[in-house]
DNA sequence: TTGAAAGCGGTACCAT
DNA sequence: ATGGTACCGCTTTCAA
């Protein structure tokens, strides 16, 4: 019973008129047009009569258009992503554009396939946590002039727009704020990573450790998927009981403190007593867990507001100078029980 | 400095041969067509060289295929639906499709908007968690012979395929379970909402009451966003502790769970002594927490099995008969701290 | 073995 | 004020 899909030449003949009379119509330029108040109206009610809906494939053929911003990420089912991908899919709808999403777990591969094949839809722009081994493939979108912002991390070897977060500084406050509560080896448990998002914060936390006279320790966990929960669970394990006896442990991103915490629990240790607790991406998780953990709070609404406006610019300049908008917001530190040591007087 | 783009008649032009030739090497009816071999040859290491790729709008508008499947889900942020996303995300892959997410946040309105969006770019399948009154919507999509799995909940108004799980049993076998421990008055903390299944929830839950001879004690909570975080939760204290004092809860989400968890830490209750909790939706933090969370786990890898398989079923035969499939997946429960009464003999 | 040409469903320029 | 028509990039039938 499948009802024949109706298109504009449908109502065209119908009507009695012209495709193109319909199509001014459709695109609310009759009256600039100067198409008849009659006309107009009769062919609009038509048009809500037989529920017509013009397809955007052909319209994004002809126009080049699509109005469809691409939200490429890592992980799309993290919860750092996947929030950000509602704050800007609100911001995006507003605006008339539609967002589709996709994760490239990191895999340079994948994420070159996939700006490929967007690219070959005409997607209108691009919101991208870059892979490694990336750098060319942006480049070629920026030559070709599609709208492009970053965010996450970035690419030194690319001149374009991102939105990233303090992450040296962050890691940096972190760790000073462990040795001013008394840690004396704080170990840092991150990513085996180029990504500069990490490298930043490895740096933050090591200038900080050197700056105060102490020695670094420091775990570079293997990616996920490369290694079973259990696994990794141990691995820091090991570190924690390895390293010289540590008292506190800043962990590089969310996911990497879960597991730690995981890891914690097995081995008895007493957080904060025994050991100090700090984590970059706050998550409704450590607010609740015995005891509350302290973090690091990436700026969430402010990323995806500030990405929006960096690709709506874009979007909107097409052949204006391109618009440099490198933007580094700053996070918000959430002190709580887990780096509260008990003063021992 | 963009290049630009080229067409399958730029190529044609270059090398001196129609477009129709070159249209039947890119889609590798080279030899089918008896195109001879320098000439097949030619053509491909030109496409190569210039790095051509088809436009796939182009395509889909001329096949009416566009290989892109919509995964229409509540909320994308929630881990649950997340993970699903993630793991149909491979498998379409394997079989040459892409996939769409996108939120409707439980609104109607939003929902039949992107419906009526993906079905002007001639997307290829839907699968759907419907909002409420979503009936009429579904069914145009199935008489225009849309391929449609529906999951999470299912609409009874309409014959359409989908996979759900044991809701009703799930619900009955924690309540029985709890019962067996010990636990009288047994809590029930649900979504004010018509979703079949939480009504099935619900009624696992006061069918296992009644027939123990017990009262039930039921919380309809309003949806998120209607009612702040703090608000959300003092509702539950509320519930806790006027009701005849309840010695368990059971939650028929893992959010839920986790705004009653806050609740109780703030109310100070001891579980599994003072209360015990099983909750629906496994989640890592459940088994991280302090006492672990008993729950009930939802087959995510299975669920999305059988989705895809069910939208390449009915992609693969356009015109035969429609396929029924509606399957019920069974849970796992995983006992956990939350509702280990310390005996009391 | 290869090519011409008719569309898919629109947009928008140029006539009238 | 309205209509004719070329064209976006590709697929596919039919003819040569």
């Amino acid at each position: 019973m499948a009802k024949k899909k109706i298109s504009i030449k449908d109502i065209a003949k119908e009507l009695g008129v012209s495709i193109t009379t319909v199509s001014f119509v459709i695109n609310g330029k009759a009256k600039e047009k100067r198409i008849s108040d009659v006309l107009t109206l009769k062919v609009e009610e038509y048009i809500k009569e037989v529920n017509y809906k013009p397809s955007h494939l052909a319209q994004s053929l002809r126009s080049g258009k699509s109005k469809v911003i691409v939200f490429m990420v890592e992980d799309i089912s993290n919860y750092f992503f996947s929030t950000i991908a509602k704050l800007i899919e609100e911001k995006a709808y507003v605006n008339g554009y539609k967002i589709i999403y996709c994760s490239t777990e990191n895999k340079p591969e994948k994420a070159k396939e996939m700006i490929e094949t967007f690219k070959n839809r005409n997607v209108d722009g691009f919101i991208i946590t870059p892979t490694p081994d990336l750098e060319v493939t942006i480049q070629e979108l920026l030559d070709e002039d599609f709208p492009v912002v970053l965010f996450d991390r970035w690419l030194p070897a690319v001149d374009c727009n991102y939105v990233i977060i303090e992450n040296e500084k962050s890691a940096a406050d972190a760790t000073a704020y462990l040795i001013k509560t008394g840690c004396k080896y704080v170990g840092f448990v991150t990513l085996d990573s180029d990504q500069n998002q990490m490298q930043d914060r490895l740096k933050g936390y090591v200038k900080t450790m050197l700056e105060n006279g102490f020695q670094t320790n420091i775990l570079k966990m293997s990616y996920e998927g490369a290694i079973s929960e259990r696994e990794s669970i141990e691995v820091i394990q090991k570190f924690i009981q390895t390293s010289p006896k540590l008292d506190s442990i800043l962990f590089a991103t969310n996911f990497l403190a879960l597991k730690g915490l995981a890891a914690l629990k097995q081995l008895n240790s007493q957080i904060p007593s025994d050991i100090s607790i700090v984590t970059f991406d706050d998550h409704f998780f450590f607010n609740l867990y015995q005891p509350k953990i302290t973090a690091i709070e990436q700026p969430l609404e402010l990323i995806a507001e500030k990405l929006m406006e960096g690709i709506l610019l874009q979007l909107k300049n097409d052949n204006d100078e391109a618009h440099t908008m490198k933007v580094v917001l700053p996070t918000k530190f959430h002190i709580r029980e887990s780096t509260m040591k008990i003063e021992k007087d």
